[in-house]
RNA sequence: CGGGGUAUGGCGCAGUCUGGUAGCGCACCUGCUUUGGGAGCAGGGUGUCGGGAGUUCAAAUCUCUCUACCCCGACCA
C-alpha cells in the first residue's frame, strides 16, 4: 500500500480533549476520529489493527472449540421482557420504536437472544455442550464515556456463551476459555494478568478478569509477588488485622466541629487507625419514606468496599448511603458524631475494626466522641463482623504467601458463570439421557476488541508514538522513501522493495509522499509500524538501505539484495 | 445524576476582566529556493467567535437560556 492511497491524517498537536496515550496517539496517528462522546470513526490504519485483533480472537476461539455466529444489534423487546431485564437494565440500554410503535433496543449484551436461539435449536443432551460466540458492535449508554476507546458507548465486543448439562462440563469449558484468553493476549504480545474478580450483577460464581497491565488502567489489582494469587482490589479478601493496644477506660470528650476522621484524629492526637468510622446505609425492609438502616463500621484508615458490603445479607443491594435527613430522623445525631456505642440499629463491623481493643468513635451526640471504647464492654458481644473493606498494599494475601502488592490494569476480558439464571427465566430445557428436562448451566465470556486496541497502545508506546507488536501492527513494514520525488533511483528501489516484500507475504506501507524526510520519519515513529526500511540516495550510493525496528534505535545497513532475508530473519512468518 | 471546567478557521491557542466590528502558531493552496529527523521567503484562502434571546449607537466580550464536549465519583468489555 502507498501512503498516498490511504487516508492517514496525522496530526502534530493532540486534540485538547484527549488525555491518555492511546487516545492521543491513535488520534494523532490517524487511526481513529471522534464522532461524538464515546463513539469513534475507524480510519484505514485503525481498521487494519482492529481486524488483526479480531482475527486472533477468532482463531483462538475456533481452536478452543467455540462456534462463531452473528446476532442482530437491533433486538425486539420480547426476549428482554421474558427474562425480566427490560425493566432492570435501566437507562444504559438504548431503546427505540419501529414504525409500528413496537419496542426495540440496541444490544448491550446477548444473553437473552443467544439463550432463545439455543433453546429453539438444541433439544437433546446428545447435542451438548455448546459454546457460541460472536464479534459484534455493542451499544451501552454509559454514565460517563471517557478515555477515547477505553470506555466508549459504541464498541466491538466478542461475547461468548456456553451451555452445559452439568457443572463438570461447565468447569471444563470455563478452564478452556481461561486458557484461550491467555493465548489471545500472549499472541497479541501483551503483558497481562488473569485475576479473581467480582462477578457484579451477574451472579456469585467463579469470575476472572483479564487485565492488560498499564499505569493508566482504571482497575487496581492486588497480587502476591511470591505466588499465583491475583485479584481485583474490588474482590480481594482483606484480612482482619490484629490490634496491639491495651484496654483503656471509656471517656466522652467534646470535639466541636470535628466531622471527619482526619479532624477527630488531629484534634485528639491519635492515629486514624485507632479511630473508627460509622457509615449508615439502607438495610433490607423499611419503607421508601422510612428506610431501614444498618451501620457499617470500619477502621478510620480503611476504605469501605461497596461490593463486599452489598453482598452481606440484610444490606440493601445495590448499596445506598442514607441521606443526612434520614440519619437525623432515625438516630437524632448528625453524621460525623455517630458511633457504635448505644446505636439503636444493627451493626456490621469490618474484621479489622472488630479486633480493636480500644478505639475512638462518635458518641452519638453532636460534637462529642468517645475515647477508649471497647467492643465487649461498651457495645456488647452481639455484633456481626464481615470483610467489608478494600485490601491495602501490604495486607497479607489470603493464600498465606505474604504481603500483597498493587498494580494497575485495563480490563479487556471477563469470564464468569451464569448458572441457570437465563435458562430458567426463559424456560429453556434440554432432555438428558433419561428423558428428563434439565435447565442448562451457562457460562459467559466477554472480550473487548476495541478496548484491547487501546490497551495495546497504552502498553506499547514511547515519547515519539506507538510501538505496535508485530501481531497486530497495521503493516509489517514501513518503507520511508527519502526524497523520492527528486531521485529516480530512490523511487525505483523503494517500488521494487515494496513489490518484492509484498510478494513475500509481508504487508508493506510505502511512504511515497512529497514530504521532507523529517516529516516522514516523525510520522513513521508516530504510526508505529514495527519494521522500517529507509531508502535514500545516501545509502544507495553504497548499494544499501537502512533497516531498523521501531522498538530499538540501532540502524542496520543492508544491501538491497539482502533486504528480504534480513526481514525474514527478524519477522518470522 | 452530583461536583469542576471548556466551547473563537482543519488542529492547538490568544483576545472576554476593562464592549469599538477577530488575531497568532501549525495545517492548507500558489510560486521560488531547500531536502536524512516536523524547512525558508513571498503571496493566498479559510470563521454563523457552540445555538437562541436580551442590554447597547456598538457584543467573541455584559445578562439570561439552551446545547455539546472534557475532568473527578457511582457503572462496565
Amino acid at each position: 500500500m502507498r501512503f498516498t492511497d490511504l487516508l492517514i491524517p496525522t496530526l502534530r498537536d493532540a486534540p485538547a480533549d484527549a488525555e491518555i496515550a492511546s487516545h492521543i496517539l491513535l488520534t494523532r496517528g490517524g487511526f481513529i476520529r471522534r464522532l461524538a462522546s464515546g463513539s469513534y470513526n475507524w480510519l484505514p490504519l485503525g481498521l487494519r489493527v482492529l481486524r488483526k485483533v479480531e482475527a486472533i480472537v477468532r482463531e483462538e476461539l475456533d481452536r478452543a472449540g467455540a462456534e462463531e455466529i452473528l446476532m442482530p444489534v437491533v433486538q425486539p423487546a420480547e426476549p428482554w421482557q421474558r427474562s425480566g431485564r427490560w425493566d432492570v437494565m435501566g437507562p444504559e440500554m438504548v431503546r427505540l420504536k419501529d414504525r409500528h410503535d413496537r419496542d426495540y433496543c440496541l444490544s448491550p449484551t446477548q444473553e437473552e437472544v443467544v439463550t432463545e436461539l439455543f433453546g429453539g435449536t438444541v433439544k437433546s443432551y446428545r447435542q451438548m455442550p455448546r459454546n457460541l460466540y460472536h464479534i459484534q458492535t455493542k451499544f451501552r449508554d454509559e454514565i460517563r464515556p471517557r478515555f477515547g476507546l477505553m470506555r466508549a458507548r459504541e464498541f466491538i465486543m466478542k461475547d461468548g456463551y456456553s451451555f452445559h448439562m452439568d457443572e463438570a462440563s461447565f468447569e471444563e469449558t470455563y478452564a478452556a476459555m481461561h486458557a484461550c484468553y491467555s493465548a489471545i493476549l500472549s499472541r497479541i504480545g501483551l503483558d497481562f494478568r488473569a485475576v479473581e474478580a467480582d462477578p457484579g450483577a451477574m451472579g456469585d460464581g467463579d469470575s476472572h478478569e483479564f487485565h492488560v497491565l498499564a499505569d493508566t488502567g482504571e482497575d487496581r489489582l492486588a497480587y502476591s509477588p511470591t505466588s499465583d494469587y491475583a485479584a481485583n482490589v474490588e474482590r480481594a479478601a482483606a484480612p482482619a488485622l490484629a490490634d496491639d493496644a491495651s484496654i483503656e477506660t471509656l471517656s466522652r470528650v467534646a470535639t466541636p466541629g470535628a466531622r471527619t476522621i482526619a479532624d477527630v484524629a488531629g484534634l485528639l492526637g491519635v492515629e486514624s487507625r485507632r479511630c473508627i468510622k460509622t457509615l449508615i446505609v439502607h438495610a433490607d425492609g423499611g419503607s421508601d419514606e422510612r428506610p431501614a438502616l444498618v451501620a457499617l463500621v470500619l477502621r478510620g484508615d480503611h476504605q469501605l468496599n461497596e461490593a463486599k458490603a452489598a453482598r452481606v445479607p440484610g444490606v440493601k443491594r445495590p448499596l445506598n448511603f442514607a441521606a443526612d435527613a434520614e440519619i437525623e430522623a432515625s438516630l437524632r445525631v448528625q453524621a460525623g458524631s455517630i458511633g457504635p456505642v448505644g446505636l439503636p440499629i444493627p451493626l456490621l463491623v469490618d474484621g479489622s475494626a472488630a479486633t480493636l481493643k480500644s478505639f475512638v468513635c462518635g458518641a452519638n451526640q453532636d460534637g462529642y466522641h468517645y475515647t477508649g471504647a471497647n467492643w465487649a464492654r461498651d457495645v456488647g458481644e452481639a455484633i456481626r463482623t464481615a470483610d467489608i473493606r478494600n485490601v491495602e498494599e501490604g495486607d497479607a494475601a489470603v493464600d498465606g504467601s505474604g504481603a500483597l502488592r498493587f498494580m494497575r490494569g485495563i480490563e479487556v476480558g471477563h469470564i464468569f458463570k451464569l448458572g441457570t439464571k437465563y435458562t430458567d427465566s426463559l424456560n429453556v430445557a434440554i432432555q438428558d439421557a433419561k428423558g428428563a428436562e434439565v435447565a442448562p448451566v451457562m457460562g459467559c465470556y466477554g472480550f473487548g476488541v476495541t478496548r484491547c486496541v487501546a490497551a495495546v497502545v497504552e502498553q506499547c508506546h514511547d515519547a515519539d508514538g506507538i510501538v505496535w507488536p508485530d501481531a497486530v501492527a497495521p503493516f509489517d513494514i514501513h518503507i520511508v522513501a527519502v526524497n523520492n520525488t527528486k531521485s529516480e533511483q530512490v523511487r525505483d528501489t523503494a517500488d521494487t522493495l515494496h513489490r518484492t516484500l509484498s510478494h513475500e507475504g509481508f504487508s508493506v506501507l510505502l511512504d511515497d509522499r512529497d514530504e521532507r524526510p523529517g516529516v516522514k520519519f516523525a510520522d513513521a515513529d508516530l504510526v508505529g509500524i514495527p519494521h522500517r526500511i529507509t531508502v535514500g540516495d545516501r545509502g544507495l550510493r553504497d548499494g544499501v538501505v537502512e533497516y531498523r525496528r521501531r522498538e530499538a534505535p540501532d540502524v542496520q545497513r543492508v544491501p538491497v539484495a539482502e533486504v528480504t532475508p534480513t526481514i525474514r530473519a527478524s519477522l518470522p512468518r
